[in-house]
DNA sequence: CTACTATTCAAACGATCGTTTGATTCGTGA
DNA sequence: TCACGAATCAAACGATCGTTTGAATAGTAG
């Protein structure tokens, strides 16, 4: 037995069907009984294996995010182990872990989803829940950055890595126009697309 | 009298407070009881007025909408008119009017926040309305991209077009660490702004 | 002034929300 | 087998949701 091991299906089924319905409906739009309903579990459940419906989005960001940013510290520091790398270099550790992770088996792709929401949310509490736990990842990456564009100004690079975060965060979430063609394999799709953002992003870096 | 012109004076103040709650607590999350109580109106004065919370919705988006779209094909008109237009006159066309506009002392600031949640919403009804109404707008755009760029292909240019329309919604929704400094006006600050997008948009469409 | 419509208002509708409760079932260690 | 905590369950809580109703008020045309 697992005592204060809470029941894994149970609680990983939760934690599946609450994520692609928060990328779905938003986090206020997806109410407890449809995800409950969905995953096939009792609605008291939710409140048994989290607490409360905040404390069950947090644990969904959790999930994705303390993976997501492992892996990405990690190519980082890979990154700069070389005195020869690049921005596209950079930008590469910075994607590509989350379009892998959009392409696993597990559902992530509704996860990118709901990270584009959450950057469209002002919520307070979820603004400072993913800072306290996750600013410092962001912080090491700007570092990187900027011994990497010495001419630009602390200001200058936080505008454009801004517009990076924006632009990444968008098209992960495939938003638009964005459509893979039937006949390209969704490995390659990511990988065309993980081209296109550090192309795309190294070269709006070094404008001017 | 104006038989048939609803008050003007409560209706606008709706629209109005509605767009703010909208962009600070998205569509789901702003309830109509909010709305009506900051606007200090009964509370069934938005379905007098409106029909519905759907319909108030999307008269959020006219409002602001049909002006700035109106702009953006007039400075692209007037664009084309010129020859020697580059990349980075498309994109001041595209980018300016929204930039002016939640300049605008009638609150344009929350609007394009409003715009961000619609991007980040996949509500079938609301991408199918504005699809519908200003879908035109976006298609005139890209055939003036297609003009300046004749060496990417159509999926090529759609990609980046998406990047690019994805960065801007999100960096005008004012979202991370762009602050602006309490010594630049705000009319230096949209300018800069404005600047900033069209020199990384341009670098990033124009890459390779 | 009267008649009529446009608008505002308080109140209530049924539905759904997140959460809590208390009983029941499950699963294992002793 | 028994006991006990973990887990699930149906049911209900009060609150809030969008919407509707019917009466009260405002404001003008005749």
């Amino acid at each position: 037995m697992r005592p204060l091991q809470p029941n894994f299906s149970t609680r990983e089924r939760i934690l599946g069907v609450a994520e692609t319905l928060f990328a779905r409906h938003g986090f206020a739009g997806a109410s407890l009984r449809q995800v409950t309903a969905a995953a096939k579990v009792n609605l008291a459940a939710v409140n048994y294996h989290f607490g409360s419906k905040v404390s069950l989005i947090e644990e969904v960001f959790r999930r994705r995010l303390d993976e997501l940013n492992l892996h990405r510290l990690t190519a980082l520091a890979a990154i700069e182990a070389n005195p020869l790398r690049t921005l596209e270099d950079v930008l590469d550790a910075f994607i590509r872990p989350a379009l892998e992770q959009s392409m696993d088996s597990t559902g992530g792709t509704a996860f990118v989803r709901v990270l584009a929401r959450a950057y469209a949310e002002h919520d307070e509490r979820l603004r400072k829940f993913l800072s306290d736990n996750y600013g410092h990842v962001l912080r090491e990456f700007a570092g990187a950055f900027s011994k990497l564009l010495p001419r630009l100004s602390k200001d200058e690079l936080y505008w454009r890595l801004d517009i990076v975060a924006g632009a990444l965060t968008y098209a992960m979430a495939d938003f638009g126009m964005i459509k893979r063609k039937s006949n390209v394999s969704e490995q390659s799709h990511r990988e065309q697309s993980a081209q296109h953002l550090v192309r795309f992003a190294a070269a709006g870096l070094r404008a001017e």
